[in-house]
Order: C-alpha cells, then sequence, then structure tokens
DNA sequence: GTTCGTTGCCTTTTT
DNA sequence: GGCAACGAAC
C-alpha cells in the first residue's frame, strides 16, 4: 500500500472543520465508514444508511487527506451520485468535482472519449438507445436477406436483447439460445451470424450500445498495460453502490479498477436485488467474502425508516426466500398504533378511487404531498389512479416508462445533432429524412446509399451538407423539405467546418423545420414545443455536443433530471409520487401504496411461466420487499377483485400469494363499502 | 412501388 | 398506447 492511512487523525488540520461521527452516526454505521484499507462489504438492510454510510465513508477519507481525484464512487443512477456528491460537499471542505462518481456507463465513457485512439475509434462515437439499437439490427436482418417472416425469426428487439444477456452474463451466445430459446436453437447458426454483422455495423457507423461502454472499457484497460497502471494506480479507493445489482461485466470492472490498491467496499443488500433480468448475479454479493480473502463484514441491521409494524410484516414478506444472508431488520423506531392496511376493491377504478381519496384524506391530516407515493409493478398499472388524480385536481409526478430523452419529439431534436455529429450514424440519418413528407423506409434508405456514395459522408469531412445533397435523387413530394433540410444542416455547423453550440443548434433546428413538422404532426403542439424549450435551456450548459449528447443518453432521465430549472424542480417535488417498484429503489416516503397486489401482477405472470427454479419468483418478492420497506409510518396494500380488461372482458382476479405469506394478525383488513362503487 | 392511415391485438422491470 | 399487418391512395 503506497499512501500512509491514519485511521485515527480525523480533519481538523488546516482549519476544517472536524466531523463529528461518533455523534452522527450510529456505531454499526461507524464502524464502517472507518473501515481500515482492504477489502470491506457492507450488508446493509433496507432503511439502514446505506446511503449515509457511504457518504460518510467518502467524507471519511477526504478528512484523511485522501485526493477526491483517487476515489472512484460507483452507482446505478446518476441521482444517487449527484446527491451523495453533494452531501459530502456540504461535510467537507473540499473540492469534490474531481472525484470519480457516476454510473458504471458514465465512468466507461468517460474512459473511452479519453482513450479512444487506442480503439481505432473516433472519439466523436454515438450512443445508442434500446430504439437506436432495435433499428440498427433491423437493416442488419434486412441487409441479411433472411425471409425472417417465413421462418418465424426472432424480431429484432428480441435479438438485441438475447446478445445483451449473453454479452452480460458472459456466456457464449450458442449456449445461451440453447439454455433459454431452444425453440430458436434451430436458427443458432443465423443467430450468430446477425451478432457478428450487428457488431460490424456498430463499428462502420461509429455507434456503441449500453453495453459496449462497459464492455470496451473493460478490454481497453485489459489489452492496454499503461492505462490499466494509470487508472488502477490513480483510484485509491473504490466505492460501489447496490453492489447486489452488479453484472459480471460490472463486477469485472470493479475488480480490475480496484485491482491495485484493493481498497474496495460495496455497499449492498442482497435482499434487495432486482435486476437479474439484465444479468446482475446477487451471487456476487454472497461471494464477495471469498472472492476478496480478509474482507471486513459489516453488517447494518438497524432499521431507522420504518414503523415496526411495516417491518414486522418486510420480515415476514422475506422470509420465504431461500437464497440469502440470514438477517432480521429491528426496528429503530417505537411501536405504532396502527398496522399496514389490506384493501380488497371491487375493480381497478374503484382501486383508483379508494388511493386518491386516501390520498386526500392525508393531506386534509397534514401530511405533505410529497410524503407520499403510489408504487406498483408495471407502468400500465398506473393508469386508472393516473386518471383519478387528474379528475380531482390532485397534482402528481410520474417516473414514467418513456424518459425525456425517449420521447419522439426530444428524440428527433436530438436526431439532427446526432448526424451532424457523426456522419457515419446511419440510424440518425435515416430517422431524420423519414420526418420528411413523401419518404419512407425505402426512400431513406435510397437517400442513405447517396449519401455514403458522396463524399461528405467521409468521417474527417467538416464542410457544408447542402452542395452534396441537393444533388441526390428525392421522391417528388419530399422535394421542398429536402432541400430545407440541407440548408438548415449548413446552419448546424460554422464557416470553418465546426459544430456550433448545441443551443445554437437547437434554435436552428426549430427555426429550419422541425416546428412545422410538430405542428402538423402532434395535436399537442404547445407541450412538446415547452419540452424543446427545456432542452434548449438544458443544453446551454454545455459547449459541445458530444458531451451534450452523451448526457442526454446517459442521464437517469426522469423528468426532474433535465426538466431541472429550480422551479420546475421545487413544482415536482411538491406533489404525489407514481412510481414503478423498481425506479423507487433507494427512496423513501411516510406514506406508501402499493397497489395491483393480484397474482399474475405481483408477482408477474409472464416471470412465473418460465421460472423453473423459482428464482424468479424469488425475484419478484424481493421486490415487493424492496416495495415495502419504502414506507416509514403508513403502508397500503390494495388489489382489485376485478380487472376490466379491454380485450378479454372481466377477468377476476386472485390476491397475490405475497399477501398470503405474510401472517394476517401482520395487516388489518380494511372493508370498503359500497360507497366506493 | 412506396407511403401512410386504419384496424386489431397485447401490455415487465431499465443503465 | 404501441406495434404489426393490411389496404387505399399517391
Amino acid at each position: 500500500m503506497a499512501r500512509i492511512y491514519n485511521l485515527n487523525s480525523v480533519g481538523g488540520e488546516g482549519g476544517s472543520p472536524a466531523i463529528d461521527f461518533d455523534a452522527e452516526l450510529n456505531p454499526q454505521q461507524l464502524a464502517a465508514v472507518k473501515a481500515p484499507p482492504g477489502p470491506a462489504l457492507v450488508i446493509a438492510g433496507a432503511g439502514s444508511g446505506k446511503t449515509r454510510t457511504l457518504t460518510y465513508r467518502v467524507a471519511y477519507l477526504l478528512q484523511n487527506g485522501i485526493q477526491a481525484q483517487n476515489i472512484l464512487l460507483l452507482t446505478f443512477t446518476n441521482k444517487a451520485a449527484r446527491e451523495m456528491i453533494e452531501r459530502v460537499a456540504a461535510l467537507v471542505p473540499v473540492d469534490t468535482s474531481t472525484l470519480w462518481s457516476g454510473t458504471f456507463h458514465s465512468i466507461g465513457n468517460r474512459i473511452l472519449r479519453r482513450h479512444a485512439d487506442r480503439l481505432g475509434m473516433a472519439r466523436q462515437f454515438s450512443i445508442m438507445d434500446r430504439e437506436d439499437q432495435k433499428e440498427l439490427m433491423n437493416s442488419v436482418v434486412k441487409d441479411s436477406g433472411l425471409d425472417v417472416k417465413a421462418l418465424k425469426f426472432p424480431k429484432a428487439q428480441l435479438l438485441s436483447d438475447m446478445f445483451s444477456m449473453a454479452r452480460n452474463t458472459g456466456v457464449n451466445l450458442r449456449d445461451y439460445i440453447a439454455d433459454n430459446y431452444s425453440y430458436f436453437e434451430q436458427f443458432s447458426d443465423e443467430i450468430v451470424k446477425m451478432r457478428d454483422a450487428y457488431q460490424d455495423k456498430k463499428l462502420t457507423t461509429n455507434c456503441m450500445d449500453f453495453d459496449d461502454l462497459l464492455i470496451k472499457t473493460l478490454s481497453l484497460l485489459r489489452e492496454h498495460d499503461d492505462l490499466r497502471d494509470l487508472y488502477q494506480h490513480q483510484f485509491e479507493f473504490v466505492l460501489v453502490d447496490e453492489y447486489q445489482d452488479t453484472n459480471m461485466i460490472q463486477s469485472d470492472m470493479i475488480d480490475l479498477l480496484a485491482g491495485k490498491h484493493g481498497n474496495l467496499m460495496v455497499v449492498g443488500d442482497d435482499a434487495q436485488s432486482i435486476y437479474s433480468w439484465r444479468g446482475a448475479d446477487f451471487r456476487n454479493i454472497l461471494n464477495f467474502p471469498e472472492q476478496y480473502p480478509g474482507t471486513n463484514v459489516y453488517k447494518i441491521e438497524t432499521n431507522y425508516r420504518s414503523v415496526p409494524e411495516i417491518l414486522t410484516l418486510a420480515n415476514s414478506a422475506i422470509r420465504s426466500n431461500t437464497e440469502q444472508f440470514s438477517k432480521e431488520l429491528a426496528p429503530f423506531r417505537s411501536d405504532q398504533e396502527t398496522l399496514p392496511a389490506l384493501v380488497m376493491l371491487s375493480n381497478t377504478n374503484t382501486q383508483a378511487a379508494f388511493v386518491v381519496q386516501r390520498i386526500q384524506e392525508l393531506q386534509e391530516e397534514g401530511v405533505e404531498p410529497q410524503e407520499i407515493a403510489v408504487l406498483y409493478r408495471a407502468h400500465y398499472q398506473a393508469m386508472e389512479v393516473q386518471m383519478e388524480l387528474t379528475r380531482q385536481g390532485v397534482d402528481f409526478n410520474i417516473t414514467s416508462g418513456l424518459r425525456f430523452f425517449e420521447q419522439a419529439h426530444v428524440k428527433d431534436v436530438a436526431t439532427f445533432m446526432k448526424f451532424v455529429a457523426n456522419r457515419a450514424d446511419e440510424v440518425a440519418f435515416k430517422r431524420m429524412v423519414r420526418m420528411l413528407p413523401g419518404i419512407g423506409d425505402k426512400s431513406a434508405d435510397k437517400l442513405w446509399m447517396q449519401w455514403l456514395s458522396c463524399e461528405g459522408s467521409q468521417k474527417e469531412k467538416s464542410d457544408g451538407f447542402s452542395k452534396y445533397m441537393l444533388d441526390f435523387v428525392v421522391p417528388p413530394k419530399g422535394k421542398k423539405d429536402w432541400m430545407q433540410l440541407a440548408y438548415t444542416l449548413d446552419e448546424l455547423i460554422d464557416v470553418d467546418g465546426e459544430l456550433q453550440p448545441p443551443s445554437m443548434m437547437i434554435t436552428s433546428i426549430v427555426e429550419g423545420m422541425y416546428a412545422d413538422y410538430m405542428r402538423a404532426q402532434f395535436s399537442n403542439y404547445e407541450n412538446r414545443k415547452m419540452d424543446i424549450e427545456q432542452l434548449d435551456n438544458f443544453s446551454s450548459g454545455f459547449e459541445n455536443v458530444e458531451e451534450f449528447l452523451t448526457q442526454l443518453s446517459l442521464l437517469a432521465g426522469t423528468d426532474t433530471d433535465i426538466k431541472g430549472g429550480r422551479q420546475k424542480k421545487e413544482q415536482d417535488s411538491n406533489v404525489v409520487c407514481l412510481s414503478s417498484v423498481h425506479q423507487a429503489k433507494g427512496l423513501e416516503w411516510k406514506v406508501v401504496f402499493v397497489i395491483w397486489m393480484a397474482e399474475g401482477m405481483f408477482p408477474n405472470g409472464r416471470v412465473l411461466e418460465e421460472d423453473l427454479d423459482d428464482s424468479g419468483l424469488e425475484e419478484e418478492r424481493r421486490l415487493f420487499y424492496v416495495a415495502v420497506t419504502r414506507a416509514m409510518d403508513e403502508l397500503y396494500l390494495t388489489y382489485p377483485l376485478i380487472w376490466q380488461n379491454a380485450h378479454s372482458g372481466q377477468v377476476l382476479q386472485q390476491p397475490s400469494r405475497f399477501l398470503d405469506e405474510i401472517p394476517s394478525e401482520q395487516m388489518e383488513e380494511w372493508q370498503v363499502g359500497s360507497g366506493w362503487d
């Protein structure tokens, strides 16, 4: 170990005020915060101050003379990283901006952009989201000439999911197909060919998908000794949040980055592992002590969040799971008079009516709106509650399935910028030209071919677009708009061929083309226009387009991330929250409603169908555990008896098996009278 | 030959 | 509300 690390001298030097760790942390947290160098595993139950522990750990390191740039803090969302750093900055008077923190993907991106030359890639690679990936995959399948319809060949989305899962778990693609998609095994050869073609196409179009950001970082560091030394030397302390949700690639990345100093602290809760469907393996956390001999294990089993009644229920909820560190959370708070409520409603509308009426009553009792959340397994289950809230005039904030950036109009505007920044971006080009009238799939293909065969498409070119594009053969109906497009693109670069700053680009795009398109295309033109203005605001913080586009793709992307003007943020934070359980991870509210507690909904029916070893069921159970442990004071579990389904009519619902697993004396059954109908 | 609106079917979770 | 398949219109 290169650095002298003094465990006992805390702060005080150079006039910086000391943090009184002993007063601000409980003994369990304190032990973890003051952990000696070397590997450390912090098993922290729900509501036990995981974030607090990590935050103080970073502050502690900084106070002990560790330089900010020598600390790497890995999280699963940008929001988590940001909030932690803000709190650290409030604790220690040290410049925290040089600290390396963020999601695995953003750290990977940062390293890759620095050394893109080593990969033989242009630095301006585009980052593809799920939709872009699917588009690219579609064009790969089409190029292959395979008669996919006749063969019943897997669809583009499924192909990308298969490739991603195989990569993230380190499994050979053929084996993966055999094990999980035996009915596609006959296509193994074609699927492998498709995978290779997809990889090639990403190279020629200068694009990376999310997985590439991790995998290419890993191979970059594995293949280049000097770079590996550089980062391994730099990161004296590596801290990882939500370690139970890491997959193989991510844990490899951690192992490599912490490889020299070995000062690796991982924090997590095996009972809250809910991402196995994207390759996360909670055995990473179970096996950590074996993988790192000499690991100090810290268990934080006191729950500071919830009242004992809720905690008792949570402990019951998770008890049926077999694979976990045994741990029983002990409450810190004292008993209340009330039990969590179990509420059966006659149908989905009465369920919504109940939730909303109860929310209104709570507000009358003095509960602030932002202290209330409605959680559900899948986004579509929020629909009735959403409508009822609107009817009753209750403001709410919803973490929708679509993030801000994924909304069509926001992506449309960004597409112009993507193409100008990366002239090889086929997906961006085609999306862009398809906005023009009379141009569909076929014409977009032809135009792309023309673009490829003209000089303007060469990567290093930086001259205007119209000088090439005006000569293209274009369907008559789109002729006028095509010219307009060419001139608009010209405006996105200056006389020297340099890219304009993002904000100027957005103005040119909207004024040149997109405002007209939006007006013709969307009924809610005004709303969308405002979104674009928000995008413009957000972009003004960036000087170069590449940085701006990267942030857009990598942002966790809840509305507040981008619509982050101060006013908007305050407004948003003062309303009821609707969220999927996944997106609620790490958050807490005084009052939580978990709706749709019906068999087939939660646990999800599709998971159960293909669940041979109960691992799927166990993950659903952990998800339920995450849901109930979000609540501090009051918890409502509701389910509708009848689901009015648009297609199959009225479907009778069974209460979720998770409800059966909770002893009845731990809940109070509410009888909701006919007044609700 | 291509675009584009209509109809019918089904709805997991996300960096 | 999204996606694929179908068929009318250009």
